[in-house]
RNA sequence: GGAGGUUUAGCUCAGCUGGGAGAGCAUCUGCCUUACAAGCAGGGGGUCACAGGUUCGAGCCCUGUAACCUCCACCA
């Protein structure tokens, strides 16, 4: 091993090692061990369509500090990993592949295409899990799953049949959304909305008899009027009354169709008559089943136009529109056109404009299903992170229907339903029935369909922990603890494992659901392959470590909300992980001799091993100076902070609350501190202040770890390390609050410490002095606190760099002077020439001006009754304490005011 | 048509249950001070979107307005 840690900070250097030692050590197994409490976190597949964007990258952080917290806590934690076989994706890109090699699916047959599914499955699949160790994702490998591996698929089987002999999933033919693209079913959540500039045309139906003008509608499809079926008027629409019962004829083609009366037609809109297409419209769809309509279709499942289309048929149904709409306008049918603004349909994965498209298919019944996934939510045993995504879970599930669960796919879940090829009859089964229960016939063909891709998402929580054999995984990790996810797939998959895990297994699959934002571009447009502005991860891992990528991405966030990918934040969080990695090369410089062995250190107590273990707490047997006892405290005291910012997944203020500590208390202050005592002679105190240093160090870098593991892990290496602190820091014990390390007086002596340090620099940098000029400073105390200024006097002289610091009296006869007022003192320092007094005469006119206002502002809340009597006491004391603060300093800047003022004239 | 979110320093964003406005980056000044220039020390910069209200006290609570964003919603 090295003496020393390199000079420079290059997480290239270590991070695999560290991860592919974790992973050998088996630092991630988790078993069940009845004596420990588990903490659960299944994660959300990654699909295997190609490799994690930077989506994932945040996803996989926030669960892999949540994990790594609490296995530190001493919880028994398992994070599974897996993937998702992406039915409808993946097969898009499989076909795709295929056909730059000229190759249909129908080439290959179903066989074959699914060879090649699964090869590329081994390939993309293999690739996330390497991108996941990338990450430094901490999860239970051995206990890794696939949607479609032989035991989901077994959950996949027993729950469609359960379902299916509880009446909950049915055959329905009837109109589903359809993706003329993708050349399948999809269901509601699968349909997004968007806005497209449209047109509504009016037509005008003539009458079949003769015996009117007609009737005009609007329409924003005209293609389909080949395949209308009626005109809908409202009952209540004078308009039409005496119309309805006559019939009107389809221009051109001369179809006659009625005019019929249902509620549907809105009055306001359009002319207030709608013609009625039931195979090409939803609402239609139910006027016809209502009025006993037909159902013809004029627009087949590749969108092209059917023979129903007379001479159109065989176009697709933009370029029939375009004809069609100039045949009907050259016969003088159109009355008009609007230029329209309409919600369309699209396919979530292809964005092709969806049809409305009759077809047989397998439904999920879903209303008895929502019941029991509403009222977990509402009783608070299913809690959202942030909670305002509650409503939007609760909307989801209020308005719910059927799910649509058959896709006309190959790589998926096959539908385990059989069909006899003699009569007909339909079995549900796990496998190829024998022998027809109709007709004793052994002939079998199974359902061509496969299910949604989400239908064995929603398993995931529990089929990953063997369901549904009762295994004694699935009882003692059932529920999980937290499911980390993006609110865009709320929809698809959270609601759905919430109402299956409520069906199969009796309980909510996760008790809470922490909701994180999308990660945007730095201009905030989303990130996608069209616009080319995805970032991989890889690549920032690749320039700045994993540490700095899951530190930006933990750190940046607000529950809920999305962030900004920057460069810049990217680079903080390197220099910060370069910051710790020189301190710690610092500390361990300090700590070794020449040939690397470790110089001895305080011990802290009876019986201690001298390897300043990280949870010391009692410091009998040393002789901690103040600021060991400050840098003591302020540790724990950022230690009850942290765990109740992790308790209310508020990582991003916990992990700043880290840095703040290593950069800003330890790096700055502490170590500045340690400087002249580990140079000096003192030689049992070089051994305590070592002590402290490691100790510190050593809590620390376990608060730091779960946001950077990496760099946390390496540097634990190179320190002392006494027989209870054997093992590597993954699997260290979680720093504990405790009264021990509370030094309050110790806090206040730095905190005044401080407050002259920065004074004295302050007049010093803006009298221009030299940094290494050595100054005199003369300070006039208050005696309350004259004791701790006292205390303090080695710190300031050491950090101020002064050569003499002097406590007198009053400042009188001191003679020239620049000076500084803080809380419980005055500080002034003989600068002779350097000064500025014109300068040094506005500033303290300002700062008088500042302080009177400050005193107003005090006395006028203390004069005000309101305040007086209705504040906490707490309050009203700490007011009238400032304000005596206040006063003083005032009437001390008003002094030296008048000192100066004498100078300038 | 519904629902939600955002609006705080030049930029990106924090700010817990209401009690004297913060960070990172950028900028300016001075420093290669023996862990670190991926650094150190110091400074400047904000009518907390707008208008009302509640309160002794509002960035925070209530009402309204504006701008931007997102989701949901059966394409007459």
């Amino acid at each position: 091993m090295e003496k020393n840690l390199a000079k420079t900070y290059s997480p290239k250097e270590f991070e695999d090692r560290i991860y592919k030692m974790w992973e050998e050590e088996g630092c991630f197994i988790s078993n069940v061990d009845m004596d420990k409490k588990p903490f659960t976190i299944v994660m959300p597949p990654p699909n295997i369509t190609g490799q994690l964007h930077m989506g994932h990258a945040l996803d996989h952080t926030l669960q892999d500090v949540l994990i790594r917290y609490k296995r530190m806590k001493g919880f028994n934690a398992l994070w599974v990993p897996g993937s998702d076989h992406a039915s409808i994706a993946t097969e898009v890109k499989v076909v795709n592949s295929l056909r730059e090699k000229g190759i249909s699916k129908e080439d290959l047959g179903r066989e074959g295409f699914l060879e090649k599914a699964w090869e590329w499955k081994e390939e993309y699949g293999g690739r996330i899990t390497r991108q996941c160790r990338k990450l430094g994702d901490s999860c239970d490998w051995s206990k890794e799953r696939f949607t479609m591996d032989e035991g989901c698929s077994n959950a996949v089987k027993e729950a469609f049949i359960r379902l299916y002999n509880k009446g909950l999933i049915y055959r329905g033919h009837r109109l589903v959304n359809w993706c003329p693209s993708c050349m399948t079913s999809l269901s509601d959540a699968e349909v997004e909305h968007e806005d497209k500039s449209g047109m509504y045309w009016y037509f005008r139906y003539p009458s079949a008899d003769g015996s009117s003008d007609g009737i005009i509608v609007a329409t924003s499809r005209p293609e389909t009027m080949f395949a209308d079926e009626a005109i809908a008027v409202n009952p209540a629409d004078e308009r039409y009354k005496d119309m309805v019962g006559k019939k009107v004829l389809v221009p051109v083609i001369n179809r006659e169709i009625p005019i019929i009366a249902d509620p549907y037609p809105d009055m306001e809109k359009g002319t207030g008559a709608v013609k009625i297409t039931p195979a090409h419209d939803p609402n239609d769809f139910e006027v016809g089943i209502r009025a006993k309509l037909g159902t013809p279709q004029c627009i087949n499942e590749s969108a092209h136009m059917t023979a129903l289309a007379g001479k159109y048929e065989g176009l697709d149904r933009y370029e029939c529109r375009k004809l069609w709409v100039k045949e009907l306008e050259e016969n003088g049918f159109l009355v008009k056109t609007e230029e329209k603004v309409i919600p369309m349909g699209t396919c979530y994965r292809c964005h092709t404009v969806i049809e409305d498209m009759i077809s047989d298919q397998w439904f999920v019944a879903m209303e008895e299903l929502a019941k029991p996934a509403i009222r977990v939510a509402k009783e608070g045993a299913l809690k959202h992170v942030p909670d305002r995504f509650e409503k939007t879970y609760l909307h989801w599930l209020e308005e719910i229907r059927d799910w649509c669960i058959s896709r006309q796919l190959w790589w998926g879940h096959r539908i385990p339903a059989y069909y006899c090829e003699d009569c007909g009859e339909m079995v549900v089964d796990y496998d190829m029935p024998k022998v027809c229960p109709k007709c004793g016939k052994t002939h079998f063909r199974q359902d061509e369909d496969v299910l949604d891709t989400w239908f064995s998402s929603a398993l995931w929580p529990f089929s990953t922990l063997g369901w549904p054999n009762q295994t004694e995984e699935l009882k003692y990790y059932y529920p999980t603890d937290v499911l980390v996810t993006g609110y865009d797939i709320i929809f698809f998959w959270v609601v759905r494992m919430v109402f299956s895990g409520m069906e199969y297994m009796g309980d909510v699959p996760f008790r809470d659901v922490y909701v994180h934002g999308l990660v945007r571009d730095a201009q905030g447009r989303k990130m996608s392959k069209s616009l080319g502005n995805g970032i991989d991860p890889l690549e920032v891992i690749n320039e700045y470590g994993a540490d700095a990528l899951r530190f930006m991405l933990s750190t940046g966030i607000t529950p809920g909300n999305d962030m900004r990918f920057k460069e810049d934040k990217l680079e903080s969080a390197r220099n910060f992980a370069n910051k710790l990695w020189n301190a710690s090369r610092f500390v361990i410089m300090n700590l070794q001799n020449e040939d690397g062995s470790f110089k001895e250190l305080a011990k802290c107590c009876e019986g201690c091993c001298g390897c300043a273990c990280a949870d010391s707490t009692d410091f009998k047997c040393i002789n901690l100076k103040e600021e060991d006892k400050w840098i003591i405290s302020e540790i724990n005291s950022a230690v009850e902070y942290i765990d109740s910012a992790m308790d209310r997944y508020d990582l991003a203020l916990a992990g700043q609350k880290v840095y703040d500590l290593i950069w800003n208390t330890y790096c700055d202050w502490y170590i500045e501190l340690a400087k002249s005592r580990l140079y000096g002679n003192d030689e049992e105190d070089k051994k305590v202040c070592r002590f402290v240093l490691v100790m510190c160090l050593k809590n620390m870098l376990k608060l730091l770890h779960p946001f950077m593991p990496f760099i946390t892990e390496e540097i634990w290496g190179y320190l002392p390390h006494g027989e209870g602190e054997k093992g590597y820091l993954i699997g260290s014990e979680w720093p504990k609050y405790s009264d021990a390390w509370k030094f309050e007086k110790a806090g206040s002596i730095l905190n005044h410490a401080m407050d002259s340090i920065k004074a004295i620099r302050n007049i010093r940098a803006e009298a221009d002095a030299a940094p290494s000029k050595k100054l005199h400073a003369y300070f006039v105390c208050d005696s309350k606190c004259a004791d701790e200024f006292d205390a303090a006097k080695t710190y300031i002289k050491n950090l101020a760099n002064l050569a003499e610091l002097e406590f007198i009296p009053s400042k009188d006869n001191l003679g020239d002077v620049k000076s500084a007022v803080i809380d419980g003192c005055e500080i002034f320092i003989l600068l002779d020439d350097l000064v500025d007094y014109k300068v040094e005469f506005e500033k303290l006119t300002k700062e008088v001006a500042r302080l009177e206002g400050e005193v107003l502002r005090s006395e006028k809340m203390l004069s005000n009754p309101g305040f007086v009597n209705k504040a906490p006491k707490e309050k009203l004391e700490a007011e009238q304490k400032k304000a005596e603060m206040y006063k003083d300093m005032l009437s001390k800047a008003k002094e030296q005011l008048e000192l100066v003022a004498k100078k300038v004239k």
